[in-house]
DNA sequence: CTGAAAGCGCTTACAG
DNA sequence: CTGAAAGCGCTTACAG
């Protein structure tokens, strides 16, 4: 009874506990007969090494902290998955702590996670963030931090989001490529940073083709489906310059706005151009199926991840400086921009 | 330099480390007045508790760990959501731990969580898992393990599962309520258990209501949208007793049975009834909107977390019983399976 | 190449 | 009510 410890296979072999221990570890300076011996003899007594005892000795635990809103929510299950991914290949395991947007919980999840000596954190700060004195303490203590999508450059610490201008311009442009020119875009509240980066890449993408951007063509929503359902309403009823094709700041919003073309009289496909903005689930299987900014959600948690790992790394050596991450978004193009409605499926 | 530990706390208060312990603990043996103090100090001096220290000499780690395919998948999302909260309001964290439906992947999870001395163990088995040693080994060691949504009986442990038959047969029975007669059924591989008690569902919700299996009518599918889309055009090729109804095995497949009805000539509203099964995240917003079933992912982590959390409890006094924790499906009623079309909004 | 010894920071029987 | 002491299972300078 009682599991197996290297003092039971010291005992085994008549040597002691530290050879065992360094045979295990693969330590230069053990016989390769020696670890030979002791390897086998731990596999037959069912060995499992016990990391709490390592980690307190070693003052390393192997555990990285995520903390996320909510693993509920598909774009941080996807984060996580990343993350999860990668550090698993380095042999780091993952505690997963949810904030549920809530900065006493952030707080809290931070202390939790700095008892439990996590060996660095990832972490997307809630919404309701606005002091950072657990993240200074995580820094204060040396403990790698990385932030992800919703980051702040007030911590100075490494970061990964995705570059929400480009996607915009990108949508912004393949909606003029398709021959569209009256763009309307339905924004969100500007004082978020990502929906403000949107805003001014749509602004951008329309005068690097010299158009000129026209005001009443830019709205701004509250991020929802009943939101764009509304906004687009009061776009198509412009007299003049009604839009011909919409960039909808998210998808749920691009989903009220096609709700709202289906229901007016430009309804015919191709009539009235839709982009939306981060590759919902349901983006896909819609009619007409959304033409979308993908984000890559797993690929944000597996560069996140990666820091981390350098990070650790580093540590030895000296302090890295902080790296800013900035993911390439990515264009799906669906039916719901495309002018010309050639045969295709609704999902892709 | 250097984290507060209990002794820093001891030496400021000229007593011992033991005491500062059992203080901080609030054990029945310190006065009020030391514990008063001690709790003081311990927050002037920025304590904070070593979970790995105190976890090797009390041999309780209060950490859980989640086996789980991947977190990128909506279901399994929703389901360590619910557990972490649940884990949260115990003292307990989370490590997170993805097989990706490798069976060998799920085996090393196993392992590492182990080494890792996790109180208790939370998983959902891959498809490739028929080999259960791993898990017996858990057993072995007297850790507390409970599996959900993909779980067996061959290990005697405490399941969460969700009452596919009871779903299967709330479906059928609510598209006889819109008086659908001739309701056709696209089952999904019968060896696997859950499609297997959703044909069973089916089956006997139509003899409950005296109607006469119709073999024609059942067809077997491969669970995705090309093959809800083949099967369904080949149930509307049927001559005689052509289906007026579909209960497709879960959304996907119904997805893909919607676009075959929406290209067939029986695409009018409330003409062909269609109900899916799972409440996938597109469900809500295609069009029609998709009657189906919900699972009560997120109850599902709840009630996994809360029976380990029992367990933890029960382990002192004296072993519990396996439990067999059956959850109640959800019938989510949207327009798909609606045969009078009334006014609805497309999201609900 | 291997061993003896100390110690990571706690908790907890055993005394008093 | 508090203290002295042992020990959880490892790792790692220090010797040899």
């Amino acid at each position: 009874m009682g599991r197996t410890t290297i003092h039971d296979i010291a005992k085994e072999l008549n040597t002691t506990a530290a050879t065992v221990s360094r045979a295990l570890n693969d330590h230069p300076s053990i016989s390769a007969a020696m670890k030979e011996i002791v390897r086998k003899t731990a596999h037959q007594l069912n060995y499992q090494q016990n990391r709490i005892a390592s980690s307190l000795r070693s003052g390393k635990t192997f555990v990285i902290g995520v903390v996320i809103p909510s693993a509920d929510i598909s774009f941080f299950g996807s984060v996580i998955h990343g993350i999860e991914m990668v550090a698993k290949t380095h042999g780091y395991n993952v505690i997963l702590f949810q904030t549920n947007e809530r900065y006493e919980d952030e707080v809290q999840g931070i202390q939790t996670l700095l008892q439990s000596n996590v060996d660095g954190i990832i972490a997307s700060i809630t919404k309701e963030t606005s002091n950072f004195d657990h993240f200074l303490e995580v820094k204060r203590r040396g403990i790698p931090l990385i932030l992800f999508d919703r980051a702040t450059d007030e911590l100075g610490v490494s970061t990964v989001v995705i570059d929400d201008y480009k996607g915009a311009f990108m949508a912004t442009e393949h909606l003029l490529q398709q021959g569209y020119t009256r763009i309307a875009h339905i924004a969100g509240p500007s004082h978020i940073k990502i929906f403000h980066e949107r805003l001014r890449g749509y602004v951008d993408a329309l005068a690097a083709h010299h158009i000129k951007i026209d005001e009443d063509l830019i709205t701004y929503g509250k991020v929802s489906i009943e939101s764009g359902r509304t906004c687009t309403q009061q776009l198509l009823q412009l007299q003049k310059n009604r839009p011909d094709a919409i960039f909808a700041v998210e998808d749920f919003t691009a989903l009220g706005a096609m709700e709202a073309i289906k229901e007016s009289q430009w309804n015919r496909p191709g009539q009235i151009g839709l982009v939306g903005f981060a590759n919902e689930a349901f983006s896909a299987y819609i009619t007409p199926s959304l033409t979308t900014i993908d984000q890559q959600t797993a690929l944000m948690g597996q560069e996140a991840a990666k820091l981390l790992m350098d990070q650790q790394q580093a540590e030895q050596h000296h302090e890295k400086s902080p790296q800013k991450i900035v993911l390439e978004p990515l264009l799906i193009q669906r039916q719901s921009s495309m002018r010309r409605q050639t045969k295709q499926k609704t999902a892709s």
